[in-house]
RNA sequence: CGGGGUGUAGCGCAGCCCGGUUAGCGCGCCUGCUUUGGGAGCAGGAGGUCGCGAGUUCGAAUCUCGCCACCCCGACCA
């Protein structure tokens, strides 16, 4: 743990590593693009996805469970979803192995499968095929499902939590008897996972809508939240699918309305993933680890004792005891860090680079004094306060490193956003500065593409507040009904 | 799949070009003592199929051939 963790300005994406190794957030596994989550980075997921699941319960969604594995014969049924996921898909084909005469384990050819299984990539298909048998009536509508689950996307090239071949994620699937309804379900989830990011993770996104060429294959629209990496890179955060009737033809998804007419269900899907994690790490973090908004961190308060003698270490395990106590009765998720054999210099630097938002020392000074030594990770002055007042002075700290790190999110954000009017002011501020660039563009996919191509920026969304104006795209000379978001993205 | 690189202790590396005692170094780990208000010091100790397989040689981490794995850069992507 005392090796360094490479600043920022030296290579950002070393950076990065650095600091989810460190943070001990994840490891590398045995399998080329695939991570062990740590508990570190795992307590960080159950708080993100109890922070969701409420918003998801409260908007009347249930939770359930569909399989992992998928006939295969499913991905084809709806085109563009197959042409999307193809060439990702882990295939299972055989049932068992075989060991051999001479201790060789191999798979044992008799056991090929009728039908090959993949690994849901995401589970779309057997959803749809399982709504359409429970859905008859209108009255059997909307559903409103959602699962915790793992996908696994066979990736050429992986970055922990940014992208691995496995993931952790929840994907919503609802069904819904009016367009209008389904249209309302994707920008509901789209405001929920706004919410989550700006008020839990303290990250400001932009919500948008995607162009074609970089729609979820099988939707009709895709809604996303777009985030700003401290690089000037973009971050598609999560993304809500208004899905049409696409699924709902392609697995014979009919209900009868109150006309008594058969119709196709109206569909949506949403998800957000492990990148989460990723996103945190790269929006918070400094160069001396990671930091962690107090509303997910899972220890929000650290106290590290410091004694010398014997008498000393009495006197302060029990003062530091009672601090913890009364935090604890608040609701504060507090650690003792009472370990011995490690030096109170060493704790500070471990719980610092694992992103504690606030640490208590007390010592024997504090002891003599009633007092306690509080510093906050992101950055402020240490304070000397009161042990008497402990519980408001802590919670100040926590909401004020919460609303902090938001404010100092945006205000990078805001510094990186950059209206322009020419295709060589994009090319210069992608080049120079990064960050996003509002410009006009035509609506056509040939100059996304061109742009994509030239300058590896894409549309990261067409932003659905302040993108009317009327004007001119500058690359292709055709008119434009507004600012569209680019960006060069993770 | 194309281009480049690396495989030696848990991690990071040296040694290889020019073959030759018992394969080293830093960090980490274990034991003891001293320490403890910002990553402690000293002493002792454990830990190795030198990626795998052939070959050359009296002798291979080192030379040759083959294979494998991983990393970086590109195309694909939540």
């Amino acid at each position: 743990m005392a090796d360094a963790i490479t600043p920022r300005s030296e290579d950002y994406s070393q950076w990065y590593h650095d600091v989810v190794r460190h943070a001990r957030l994840a490891d590398y596994s045995p399998v080329r693009g695939c991570m062990i989550v740590r508990p570190n980075g795992y307590a960080l997921w159950e708080n993100m996805q109890a922070g969701l699941d409420g918003m998801f319960k409260a908007t009347g969604h249930r939770n359930a469970y569909f399989p992992i594995f998928i006939p295969q014969s499913f991905l084809a049924r709806e085109a563009a979803h197959v042409e999307g996921f193809a060439k990702e898909c882990a295939v299972v084909t055989h049932s068992r192995l075989k060991v051999g005469d001479d201790g060789t384990l191999d798979v044992d050819p008799e056991s090929k499968l009728e039908e090959n299984l993949i690994v849901r990539p995401t589970s779309e298909t057997i959803v749809w095929d399982t709504y359409s048998k429970w859905i008859q009536s209108w009255r059997d509508l909307p559903i409103l499902l959602n699962q915790w689950n793992n996908v696994v996307r066979w990736e050429m090239r992986t970055r922990l939590f940014l992208r691995t071949m496995e993931f952790l994620w929840q994907e919503g699937h609802t069904a819904h008897a009016t367009r209008d309804e389904a249209m309302e379900e994707t920008l509901r989830i789209l405001d929920i996972y706004a919410t989550f990011a700006e008020d839990w993770m303290a990250m400001p996104v932009i919500k948008g809508v995607k162009s074609a060429a970089e729609r979820f294959a099988g939707a009709d629209e895709t809604f996303c939240i777009e985030a700003l990496m401290q690089d000037g890179k973009a971050l598609q955060s999560g993304t809500s699918h208004f899905l049409g009737q696409n699924f709902a033809r392609a697995f014979n998804c009919q209900f009868q309305n109150r006309d008594n007419e058969l119709e196709y269900v109206w569909a949506t899907s949403w998800g957000v993933s492990t990148r989460l994690i990723g996103a945190l790490v790269m929006v918070h973090s400094d160069d001396r680890g990671l930091v962690l908004p107090p509303k997910l961190a899972p220890t929000q308060a650290v106290i590290v004792p410091i004694y010398r003698s014997d008498e000393d270490r009495v006197a302060v395990l029990e003062a530091a005891s009672v601090v913890e106590s009364k935090l604890r009765a608040s609701g504060i998720r507090v650690e003792l860090d009472a370990r011995e054999g490690f030096r109170p210099g060493w704790k500070f630097t471990e719980h610092e680079v694992q992103g504690v938002p606030v640490r208590l020392a007390i010592g024997p000074r504090d002891v003599a004094n009633r007092t306690v030594e509080l510093a906050r990770r992101d950055g402020g002055e240490k304070q000397s306060v009161p042990v008497d007042g402990i519980v408001a002075s802590v919670q100040e700290a926590l909401d004020s490193v919460q609303f902090g790190l938001f404010e100092k999110a945006l205000a990078h954000r805001e510094a990186n956003t950059t209206s322009v009017d020419s295709y060589d002011d994009l090319r210069g501020v992608l080049d120079d500065k990064g960050g996003f660039v509002r410009m006009h563009w035509d609506g056509t996919s040939e100059t996304e593409a061109r742009i994509k191509d030239e300058t590896k920026a894409t549309i990261r969304c067409i932003p659905l507040e302040g993108y009317e104006e009327d004007g001119v795209d500058p690359v292709s000379g055709r008119p434009s009904r507004g600012r569209v978001l680019y960006a060069r993205a993770y």
